[in-house]
DNA sequence: AATATTTTGACATTCAATAGACAAGTGTGC
DNA sequence: GCACACTTGTCTATTGAATGTCAAAATATT
């Protein structure tokens, strides 16, 4: 198996942390002497020996000055201060680089899905649907087409202009689109393995299939089981995939007590540092106990993707 | 069991071990004398006697020394701890190689586009384009991707930076992601049709993949022929298909005469009602003669899109 | 005899540290 | 709007340490 992790006693000379943050020599002996930004040891001969965690902390200022703030104001912050900094610019870049998700008609093509599933018309729903994500990208199909459209089925199934027939078939188109989608990121081995279920008594499926769509943008390895599972069953998955996280959609609580049972010996037989992340409506409404045995909740799309990237810690490879 | 196998008493002389190791004689000794790198025993005479071991762990000193660390700190070392430290190094230098590994951006895709295309990697280049279509969307891709890498492709290879195979792999993968993504928009027959090819003569056929993408993602039905094509094949294509449009791309004019000459001859063979669409950086320098006989030109992808768009009169679907 | 290897010391080169200078950029006060 | 100071990355010169290479003479191996 792997060593002990990140030997506390490594002392890395100048050229290997050069190296490895991409900051010039200069730069990181004039950052430690203006800025005082990390202080290494000193071998015999005067040369500075640097730790992993001044490694991880001169890495964290390139990418937060490298997003233009400047080192003189960040030199001496904290590591998860510099961390949630790094995290904001780079969400910020990344909705710089995509402003064209708006330019896309997602009401017309909505209004369109939920035509084509009155019709019982698979076909041209599913060539709608298809040609969405296509043109909008997984990113903005999800947030955009996928979740308005679940809602606004249900919704109108609720007030009873939408038969179950219709909205199971749009459920399930969608499903299989979206697995599709998640399934056409190839990633390779080396990449994180999320597990993606629901437990046993929680049939709705397609938050599941969302969550581990985005999953899978990501550039996690998604292991997606499906709907309906015994805890046991999910921890035995997870166990044996090797998984770093395993997320559970929870939709409808029936039975309060049984669901957190569940919950509980998934825990239980899950090792420690495997996190379980909760999504869903359900998952909303048991958040406090949620939070008590130590799993995660995301409460919509956006803060799946929070939980998603936080959760791996700085060692994402 | 075995007999002989890697004889453990192993006793290689100094030639050897240099040999195998890469390091030379003269190192071989200096850093036994001053580091205590190893302790080979030695022979009747004196002579160094090396083990498998030894050179194992030479090999790994070797490694980690060229990584930039200094040999006085690492000499004395365990071995596993070398081989810890050999392979943290390693990551880390297959990091910087490709920095944007797991971006988002429209940036950092390219920059690592061609670093994939640098290092012939079609495996991880194609994945890498594969997930940036998903991500953002055709057209973001094609206007905020394949566009510009290509440009900066041009740009690299110009300066000498870029080989000639490297630039056509990329040429090339880009141009199949493209035309796959093109052939993913099925369209009814009821749409309109467009002949998309180059001309005799011109064999830069990327431009029209992107036009051809772009026209199938407007909804037209396109009749993509690829590049070098005869002027008369052209135009006995677009007739039989009952095209809307040709558009043909020009990239490189060696001949401005000749080139006319083609396009002239396909505009007399096609009906009148079929208006000729020219496309790519050679076609804005022949503007003038395009429209004088009365062909339209896109200088740009947008600019193509207008075209498109405008083409079709007023009976777009 | 020809070729290898060892030991030792000297030497050259590379690497890293320090301090300071400098240019380009960035804001800031008037 | 403009001069001014401040910020920041880079560059230089110098020093000392670390490291690789070389030469010479002696000995061993083939």
């Amino acid at each position: 198996m792997k060593a002990v992790g990140p030997t506390l006693v490594a002392r890395h000379p100048i050229a290997v942390v050069a190296e490895r943050t991409g900051l010039s020599q200069d730069v990181l002996r004039v950052w430690e002497r203006r800025y005082g930004a990390v202080e290494p040891a000193r071998g015999a001969g005067g040369q500075r020996r640097y730790t992993d965690a001044d490694i991880e902390r001169l890495t964290m200022l390139h990418a937060v000055t490298a997003a233009g703030r400047s080192i003189g104001q960040v030199a001496t912050l904290p590591l998860e201060t510099l961390a949630a900094l790094a995290e904001e610019d780079r969400v910020a870049r990344e909705r710089r680089a995509f402003p064209a998700a708006a330019s896309h008609d997602a009401d017309g093509i909505i209004t369109n899905a939920l035509a084509f599933a009155r019709a019982l018309d698979v076909a041209r729903l599913e060539e709608a649907l298809r040609r969405a994500v296509a043109l909008m990208g997984v990113s903005a199909f999800l947030d955009g087409v996928a979740a308005p459209l679940l809602r606004r089925a249900g919704a109108e199934w609720h007030a009873g202009r939408m038969s179950p027939s219709q909205e199971h078939l749009l459920s399930s188109v969608l499903h299989d689109i979206v697995l599709a989608t998640m399934r056409s990121f190839t990633t390779d081995d080396s990449a994180q393995r999320i597990v993606v279920a629901t437990l046993a008594g929680e049939r709705h499926v397609i938050g599941a299939a969302l969550a581990a769509a985005i999953a899978a943008m990501e550039g996690w390895r998604v292991i997606y089981l499906g709907a309906d599972l015994p805890a046991e069953e999910v921890a035995s998955a997870a166990r044996s995939a090797g998984a770093r996280a395993v997320a559970v959609s929870i939709v409808y609580v029936d039975d309060r007590r049984r669901v957190l049972d569940e919950l509980r010996a998934l825990r239980s037989q899950l090792p420690a540092d495997v996190s379980i992340i909760a999504g869903g409506a359900g998952a909303e409404s048991l958040a406090a106990d949620l939070a008590r045995m130590g799993a995660r909740t995301a409460s919509n799309l956006a803060g799946w993707l929070v939980e998603l990237r936080a959760g791996t810690g700085a060692d994402v490879t």
